[in-house]
DNA sequence: GACGGGTGAGAAAAGCTTTTCCCAACCCCT
DNA sequence: AGGGGTTGGGAAAAGCTTTTCTCACCCGTC
């Protein structure tokens, strides 16, 4: 029986002829119908203990595998969801894709890929191209700076989630890191260490997410009981070149300097690193230093080993596949969430060398 | 007429009730059947130029969008890929990813973005679910270290290529940079700087790509009429605190010291710069410093600005969309083709600011 | 011996396009 | 007026699954 049917196969060289084995190779072979085939494949309907097994067997000696096309025009469900990109995918965004892809690689969705890279033609026909392709939900992320405009709204029906950049739209879903919390988070534990001047140098001030740290700054330190003196806080650039020219100001020109520096990401800290070595202060012995982004290569290379606040990058992108699905399901999630950062400590700071989360 | 048509569609509210239109609802919008609303949207078979017409206004005006997965079914084609990446997509890997997606993008193919993380079960589970998804060819890229074990011949008929990471097979087509050339490409220009002792700090050896560069940079040397002294050669870590090791100990212990370095990354490089200012060498007036991989983030902070080879990632990627549309035609593509790299000068190796293409 | 119920399997439609084949009508010509 | 060639459009199959309905048959029971 298994010989005839293994001939059966062997000789079917020319009768399987091109691409994959369909659901009618194996109800053929099997000798019963393809509806038959279909229920023995999917264990439902009413068959004989046999007749499934049988059918069963010679799927996998085939290497049967459904048409997830055909099956997804069967079911109006494409299995397959769209993250568009602006901002070219990198440091911040890879992270999210790949818990999100992760996430719904269990049920089967699969991720397609697009960068727009802030081109609103080349976002339209990508919109376009994932409409066509019956995309089941579509994440929507971008640089943080500005608010976005919504999709359009010819995709209505279609889930959308907004992940790192924010519309105004009231029925839309935003998901972001708590900037302000985790700014707190970091003001918060220099303060805990006994540092009473606490400066801020951080990116320009269009970012929201500038705007948002320096209120958590701000909030932490009076928290705490202090407050930012003039100068003490330096909105600037995302680089190191301003974190050094920052710190040379801060710390030339005046008696009263502070004994600790939140800046606003790791780039910036580590430029303000060097200029306090260069300068002859010792980190984190007079200076206290915390980054932001937790961004490996930065902080471990840092000369001592930065702390910083980490965005959990992959908690959003793993959030945002949570909520895709359950708006797949036809629940309604709108409003902007922000998810709590949290702070990994390591030498620049003066503490040990312990994780304090939210 | 307008009028009638607009009154159908705005009446039609739950004549076109769920999800998006289909050809259907514009042949019957416009009074003809399927198979002439097909012709017209296709600009196929023959049709009265006003019949041809109306279907496309009616087309337009309800916003119809042919479902390419029915597309798809017909044709036997996805127009899909997957790209399937170890080394959870990173700093390498995103920039490919993103040159390919470009390319492909044109031609209406979209890509299936997976992260199998060195997972065999997990890889085994991605292909799976990519060949369901009848995937018209696959990209497999990978960390550098090592060879990796061919895709499941399951995938007969399948193109894959393999970028950034090299199998046996000869039947395989594998892209990768010419990091032997790459090295050559820097040595060769400082060299030609006039230097005439160039170390090489670089990354372990298990790594293809060190004793590819090493070769290079042996070669360029002996190009130049120079040899690497004992002890020049210094395969080590790929991070920063291994450069700043390597130059203390190439530097402290000696008499004769090197005018130049030639780093194996540019965090070895940023390593190696920050020793040097500290032991007092000026960069690049008493050692000339070049990187490996052009990182802009790196580059850009380091001081001064560094000279490194870029691996033209970009060019890799799109390399790969190119043979990946080749082989979908039916051609036949093998062999390991290695894209040449660029040197990019900056400011650490004593050049001007041109930027030398190979 | 007839009928009812249960069991196992097949037929067919639906989901959306494309493409081939076919047909009806019309024109022109002889 | 009839025949041949265009022209414009429709019918239907194919591509692969799933699902619902239907049917045949067997068993047991009255």
């Amino acid at each position: 029986m298994t010989d005839l049917i293994r001939d059966d196969l062997e000789s079917s060289d020319e009768r399987l002829p091109r691409g994959p084995r369909t659901i009618r190779d194996v109800a053929r072979l099997a000798g019963v119908s393809i509806g038959t085939a279909s229920k023995a494949l999917n264990a439902s309907g009413r068959l004989s203990a046999e007749t499934r097994a049988k059918i069963l067997r010679i799927a996998r000696e085939i290497e049967y595998r459904p048409n997830v096309l055909a099956q997804s025009l069967h079911r109006t469900r494409s299995m397959t969801v769209g993250i568009l990109s602006n901002d070219s995918f990198g440091r911040f965004t890879f992270p999210i894709v790949e818990a999100l892809e992760r996430r719904l690689f269990d049920q089967g969705i699969a991720v397609f890929m697009c960068n727009a890279t802030d081109d609103p033609l080349r976002e339209r026909r990508h919109i376009d191209q994932l409409l066509g392709k019956r995309i089941d939900g579509l994440v929507v992320t971008a640089r943080r700076a500005d608010r976005r405009e919504p999709i359009e709204p010819a995709a209505r029906g279609l889930p959308v989630i907004y992940v790192f950049s924010r519309v105004e739209n009231r029925n839309a879903l935003c998901l972001l890191p708590d900037d302000k919390g985790g700014a707190a988070l970091a003001v918060r534990h220099l303060a805990a260490l006994g540092r009473r001047r606490i400066a801020h140098i951080t990116g320009p001030e269009r970012f929201e997410a500038v705007r948002l740290r320096e209120a958590g700054y701000r909030a932490a330190l009076a928290e705490a009981g202090l407050a930012a003196r003039p100068g003490d806080y330096r909105p600037g650039h995302w680089s190191e070149a301003w974190g050094r020219d920052a710190v040379q100001d801060l710390f030339s020109r005046r008696r009263a300097v502070p004994d600790a520096l939140f800046c606003g990401n790791d780039q910036i800290a580590r430029g303000a690193l060097d200029a306090l070595r260069e300068m002859g202060r010792a980190t984190p012995a007079d200076v206290a230093v915390v980054g932001f982004d937790n961004w490996e290569v930065m902080v471990k290379g840092a000369r001592p080993p930065l702390t910083s606040v980490d965005m959990n990058l992959d908690a959003l992108g793993r959030e945002a596949g949570v909520c895709l699905l359950d708006m797949m399901a036809g629940r309604v999630i709108t409003g902007v969430r922000r998810l709590p950062c949290s702070l990994v400590v390591r030498d620049s700071c003066g503490a040990g060398q312990h994780s304090a989360f939210e």
